[in-house]
DNA sequence: ATTAATTTGTACGTATGTATG
DNA sequence: TCATACATACGTACAAATTAA
């Protein structure tokens, strides 16, 4: 698979399509680091800024990590909690704004779970790592 | 307020947190139009680039939604609408990928919920139109 | 209805800073 | 120390869509 330069689908988005394809299909493994911006780069013939867009999308998507001076890495599934809603309970999914993502130490493309309980208060559990039961 | 080339955060970060807190103070309403790119970058000393990094940081928060050939809008929130989370039911809330975005038109930084039910069926729903309860 | 101006999108380049290995 | 790699920030140019004239 390659890039076709008379798509009209923009090159950073054929290079997304193809390293998440690549993600799903196990090419490149959980928590495996991807090539390096350079070498995609080189591989697809194009510019870094187009590898560097296609990345951020994948890293909005919350499938790729990227850490400074470290290659990109296919972010693994953490384990999920189960956490009950309870009788009267409501939840709604937000993206964090980005001070209240460092705060929790989220990574990108992570959703909050509010919990709202009955009595007013509201719980933020980083969606990642939250499943949302009731018990039947 | 302005922008501080001596501060450690990025200038993009810092545009991004003036016209974030310019939208939770109603200086821009839910709806209305932000400057356009080129006013951001004239009126606080950026470059283009620096304006449009800080404009899609706030996108994936979906605090904003952008259309080409119109300037950035403050995303108004939509009406919730109560789902309920049935006994023995499961709900994870992620960012869709971009394919599965664009199918079901959605804007950027709206996360979905996954709903699970015990026989295995699954609906998926736009996370901002959303609202999971259960009753007392 | 056409044209022109405005605005965002894509893609490239260069340079420098900062963190990792 | 040195090389590699990602982050920031500026620039240019052109394409594509909308808005205004």
């Amino acid at each position: 698979m390659s890039i076709d330069r008379r798509s009209h689908t923009p090159v950073y988005r054929q290079l997304a399509n193809l390293i998440r394809e690549g993600i799903y299909s196990g090419q490149y493994a959980a928590g495996a680091p991807l090539p390096s911006e350079l070498a995609l780069s080189q591989e697809y013939g194009v510019g870094r800024d187009a590898v560097r867009q296609a990345l951020a999308l994948l890293r909005t998507e919350g499938l790729v990590s990227t850490e400074r001076g470290e290659r990109s890495r296919v972010r693994p599934a953490p384990e999920r909690v189960p956490v009950e809603l309870p009788p009267g309970g409501r939840a709604i999914a937000r993206m964090p704004a980005d001070p209240e993502r460092a705060e929790h130490g989220l990574d990108e493309g992570v959703p909050v779970i509010e919990l709202h309980h009955l009595d007013g208060a509201i719980d933020v559990h980083p969606a990642d790592r939250t499943e949302l039961i009731r018990p039947t």
